[in-house]
RNA sequence: GGGUGAUUAGCUCAGUGGUAGAGCGCUUCGUUCACAUCGAAGAUGUCAGCGGUUCAAAUCCGUUAUCACCCA
């Protein structure tokens, strides 16, 4: 048999990968040989993604545990799987279906479109999986996941109960009143209109502008505006009868509830408590708000104060909670100004009440957006707003001076003014408009409840976060936890179960006789009074029919008959009244009880994906059933996952996993890095600098790819990845390999026993191997990937290519020769093993070209063992060998002997080890620094100098040696003897470093610094030699 | 504004108390039969600055500067 030069990654990958599933290699506990589990839950990708460079990198590592793990004989599952990314997906598809020109996903109705979405799921979601599968994931993909699995109206195929888990654990948090629901200000997106998280929202800076207003007093009044700086000197004192204020949004002033100042602030106490006029709007109607005090306004910036409009901006939101300022929502769901509710006149009349102090109750109706402002965009809005303004003189303004360049004549103009500044905006991750904080009625998960645990969790190390640093990030969001909006008005995902029905228990209005009975006069006062005012209801439930039940509960307190109502479901809030005043009027005339019904209607929403990938540990496992797999693989060990979703995903599931299963999904969590380019900036579509990792495969090969992410991977710090750097390892494929083939070549077979060799080469490389088996362990063992990976890098390359195939040649002609052999193919096999985790491929091709093995190398047995295997004596005896070689090399080259010519080799003086040495390994040393055999003799005219530890060298190089040349030579390494001896014998001196330091370190600076002196010695010896010649 | 991290060879980065390393690049040499996707030899550093702790600091502490990221 002969080997191709070099590895033929490309088709070997396809084969062999094809191997392992047809060997089913993955399966969990495949290979297992001892009790302990292993479990690995992949981070699950988004099923309308595709490989990128992160997902490369994370599952890289996630792989080499795992891979490890089996080899090891763990009982090994690494559970893969897909999430369903209900923003995200549904963005993908509505853009898809607008591209081809089809009908929008309003037109053809929830149902057809989520039908949609699950066929694009069906074309799509095998990509990601094929694209792991290059990589060499060996993920147990006959358990492959989604977290939509089992929803209502999952296709064939997509049978699993994960949605059964995400529905149980909503009612159970929700029958604790940990998931409740509220009217608050939420992140609202425009674009997708719906609702999102804290997480969801990425705030930029943008280029923006501050624009000021004036807000004159009620009735005209005025006040001395005093301005002093740091010492108290007045640099500013004029009457006003307005105050000044700054914003960004001018639009929202027409929402304003209040202007605050701080309570400090003393160039405004005196107006405190005062109204003022919003100046905008019909001027007939113009509204009046308080001057309230406030901390939050900052009494250094701008004019020091601030407009406060709770419905659209959170700080704002959070002063009107406190001093009780109604909320005006300005906007609807697409960000425009609304159209709907009263008009602006009845508005404003509300809206000057409440700012007088009078209960108005709920504002949800009162819309102060003017009538000719209605329906406009909010920017359209906003270019409108300041213009009327600007138009009525209240915008402060400056004196702009302009010369006209012709006449020379000086214009001067008063002009607005406005500050263009970079301001903080937030945008939709997915969507990329910006966020409008919006007031709305959404489901929360009240987090506060249940993240104690979560805390605790990690504080006492049941699961451990690495590096530690990330622990800090974690305590910190986690302690300062707010609620999390978990409801998103999306069609694809998890529908609420929650069913809403009106409430009509309100205050015995319905039964005003309180007869327990409603007569004919109630049936009609309670139409008449208007349902569509009555609060509603609500029950979770997994399904309908148990929903049924709880609303028969909730009724049965009603008068008769409407406490037997049936309990029926409808689409929406308007069919359940249509449908109730029906069945009342029905009921009236027929006094039939039949026809009487209580109308129910399911939340259109679904859930937040995150929600449902919360509780992925468990709901892969087959929760809530009491499945094997769960008993055996929960919780799991090490979750892989990159910084930038703790917050999204690992503190969730944290939480979610200790509130409902009381126990840890992971004991470990690993963060790793971000792949940046190779000048370090974040990869991104815009910036062009995105590297697909399929790319690489093609050219480099996975191996390659897989062991530069790997080399990369140091514990916090972010790799950055550049072609060549995946070039350098693809030669180290190539290097392996060749060493494999020169193996081959000599007859070297794999497969065999360890060998107990007698020649000090074989002996020493075996123990080689030993300490690199023991640091690669103890590598994977703390998570230093990179550790491991450059040190197997450095072992096969530096220690088994460099030296041991060197030694080896001359070895293959005589009576070393089968030891030899079986030495060199023990060796190379500990090589495939060692590096299989990393580079599976090339090491899975390589064990089977080169032995008859009994199982594939994915299932091969880790080696064990340790020290026991070092040979204290080959070992001295070799780094004496390639001691001298490199000298001998060194020396040649600086002295610029041609590198073919072979030369004599003469024993000036050697001490008994170095003779021994000598004579045991004279053959290697012939060949590897081209010398002839060594003889003993003198240095004489001609020759160089050539030290080594107990041993001294000449080498005669002819009769033009270059004396100076030479006499350089010596001096320089002397010089560098000297200083280093130097600093040694300084520190040695030096009293206190006897007493303090560890003897060990002591014994070493002594040994180093009699091997320096004896160095200096031996150049010094050369030197005179030179000098006298 | 709050927090975290970084600053080491020309470049990209390892290195957590004992006098600095790798890969790439660069220079010189080499077609010895595993590998030119190779081999040999070599050059290159105030370990960001300043203080401190220590027998000993790239490493620990403080501080300054610059950069990056996260959160407001």
């Amino acid at each position: 048999m002969t080997m191709d030069k070099s590895f033929d990654a490309t088709t070997a990958e396809a084969r062999i990968a094809a191997e392992w599933e047809a060997a089913n290699a993955f399966a969990a506990g495949a290979n297992a040989s001892r009790k302990e589990t292993f479990t690995v839950m992949i981070p699950p990708p988004n099923v309308t993604g595709s490989l990128h460079i992160g997902h490369a990198f994370n599952n890289t590592l996630q792989d080499i545990l795992v891979r490890w793990h089996r080899m090891r004989g763990f009982d090994t599952l690494w559970q893969p799987g897909q999430d369903h990314a209900g923003i995200a997906t549904q963005m993908v598809v509505e853009r898809r279906m607008a591209e081809r020109q089809e009908p929008n996903r309003r037109e053809i109705g929830r149902e057809a479109f989520v039908e949609k979405i699950w066929a694009w799921k069906q074309e799509s979601g095998d990509t990601i999986i094929n694209q792991l599968k290059r990589l060499g994931a060996s993920c147990d993909w006959s358990r492959n996941a989604f977290t939509m699995s089992g929803a209502p109206g999952a296709p064939k195929g997509e049978e699993g109960n994960f949605h059964d888990a995400v529905i149980r654990v909503f009612v159970d948090l929700y029958d604790k009143g940990i998931i409740y629901r509220g009217k608050r200000l939420v992140n609202w997106d425009p674009h997708f209109e719906t609702a999102i998280s804290d997480l969801e929202v990425e705030n930029r800076e943008v280029p923006g502008h501050m624009w000021h207003f004036k807000y004159p007093l009620a009735g005209g009044e005025t006040y001395e505006y005093v301005e002093r700086d740091e010492d108290g000197n007045v640099t500013l004192r004029e009457t006003r009868n307005y105050i000044s204020i700054a914003t960004t949004r001018p639009e929202t002033m027409l929402g304003d509830g209040a202007v605050a100042v701080h309570p400090s602030d003393e160039r405004y106490a005196a107006i405190v408590g005062k109204l003022c006029e919003i100046p905008v709007g019909p001027k007939k109607h113009r509204r009046l708000i308080p001057i309230i005090t406030d901390e939050y306004p900052d009494p250094t910036f701008g004019s020091g104060a601030v407009k406060i409009t709770g419905a659209h901006d959170f700080n704002d939101y959070a002063v009107a909670m406190r001093n009780g300022i109604p909320l005006y929502a300005l906007m609807d769901s697409k960000g425009a100004m609304r159209e709907d509710g009263l008009s602006y006149e009845d508005s404003a009349e509300i809206a000057t009440r409440a700012a007088q102090g009078e209960d108005v109750g709920d504002v949800s109706n009162v819309n102060l957006v003017p009538e000719h402002l209605r329906g406009l965009d909010r920017y359209e809005a906003r270019e409108r707003v300041i213009a009327e303004i600007t138009a009525e003189g209240l915008a402060v303004t400056y004196l702009h001076k302009e010369i006209d360049k012709e006449t020379n004549a000086e214009h001067l103009e008063r002009r607005a003014l406005v500050d263009a500044k970079p301001i903080m905006q937030p945008f939709g991750d997915r969507s990329n408009v910006v966020i409008e904080p919006m007031l709305t009625d959404q489901w929360f998960v009240d987090t506060q409840k249940i993240v104690g645990p979560a805390l605790e969790a990690v504080r006492d190390g049941r699961t451990q976060i690495l590096p530690e640093q990330h622990k800090k990030v974690y305590f910190n969001w986690l302690e300062n936890i707010e609620p999390w909006t978990i409801s998103r008005q999306l069609w694809w995902g998890h529908q609420i179960p929650v069913w809403y029905g009106l409430d009509l228990s309100l205050e015995g209005q319905v039964d005003d006789d309180h007869d327990g009975a409603l007569d004919e006069v109630e049936i009609f006062a309670l139409l008449e009074e208007g349902l569509v005012h009555r609060d509603e209801i609500h029950h979770a439930a997994p399904h309908f029919a148990e929903v049924v039940e709880q609303f028969r509960d909730s009724i049965a307190g009603l008068p008769q008959p409407l406490e037997i109502a049936r309990v029926i479901e409808v689409a929406d809030r308007a069919s359940a009244i249509d449908a109730f005043a029906q069945g009342l009027a029905d009921y009236n005339l027929s006094q039939d009880p039949t026809k009487l019904v209580y109308p129910v209607w399911r939340d259109p929403d679904v859930l937040d994906t995150w929600f449902s990938s919360g509780l992925w540990p468990i709901g892969t496992l087959g929760w809530p059933e009491t499945t094997p797999e769960m008993q055996k693989y929960f919780p799991t060990d090490v979750l892989v996952t990159g910084f930038d979703i703790i917050f999204f995903w690992v503190a969730r599931m944290m939480m979610m996993q200790m509130e409902v299963v009381k126990n840890v999904p992971f004991h470990t969590v690993y963060v790793h890095g971000l792949v940046r380019d190779e000048k370090g900036a974040k990869m991104s579509k815009s910036k062009g600098n995105v590297i697909d990792p399929l790319l690489l495969i093609d050219e480099f090969g996975a191996d390659a790819l897989r062991m530069t992410l790997t080399s990369m991977a140091a514990m916090g710090r972010d790799p950055k990845l550049g072609p060549r750097h995946v070039e350098g390892f693809r030669n180290f494929v190539t290097k392996i390999w060749n060493a494999t083939r020169f193996a081959e070549m000599n007859g070297v077979r794999g497969g065999g026993a360890r060998p107990e060799p007698n020649h000090t080469v074989n002996r020493w490389i075996i123990g080689e191997v030993a300490r690199i088996r023991l640091a690669t362990d103890e590598a994977l063992d703390s998570y230093r990937f990179n550790d491991a990976a450059t040190g197997l890098y450095a072992f096969v390359w530096g220690k088994v290519c460099d030296w041991y195939v060197e030694f080896a040649k001359p070895l293959f002609d005589g009576e070393h020769a089968e030891e030899t052999r079986a030495t060199m193919g023990w060796v190379l096999d500990q090589c495939y093993l060692m590096l299989h985790p990393v580079m599976p491929f090339v090491t899975e091709e390589l064990w089977a070209l080169t032995g008859d093995r009994s199982k594939m190398l994915v299932h091969g047995d880790w080696p064990t063992y340790g020290d026991e295997l070092i040979d204290a004596e080959a070992d001295r005896q070799m780094n004496w060998v390639i001691a001298l070689i490199e000298s001998i090399r060194s020396a040649r080259a600086q002295i610029g002997v041609p590198a073919g010519a072979k030369l004599d080799l003469i024993v000036t003086e050697a001490d008994a080890s170095a003779r021994a040495a000598l004579a045991a390994n004279a053959p290697l040393i012939e060949r590897l620094a081209r010398v002839n055999a060594p003889q003993d003799g003198a240095m004489a005219k001609g020759m160089i100098a050539v030290a080594a530890q107990g041993a001294s060298f000449a080498l005669p190089i002819g009769d033009v040696i270059d004396a100076a040349a030479e006499s350089a030579r010596l001096d320089k390494a002397k010089g560098k003897a000297l200083k280093d001896a130097d600093g040694l014998r300084k520190r040695l001196g030096n009293p206190k470093f006897v007493e303090n330091a560890e003897a060990e370190v002591i014994e070493e600076t002594r040994e180093k610094l009699a091997a320096l002196d004896e160095d200096i010695s031996r150049l010094d010896a050369a030197l005179a030699q030179l000098a006298a010649m």
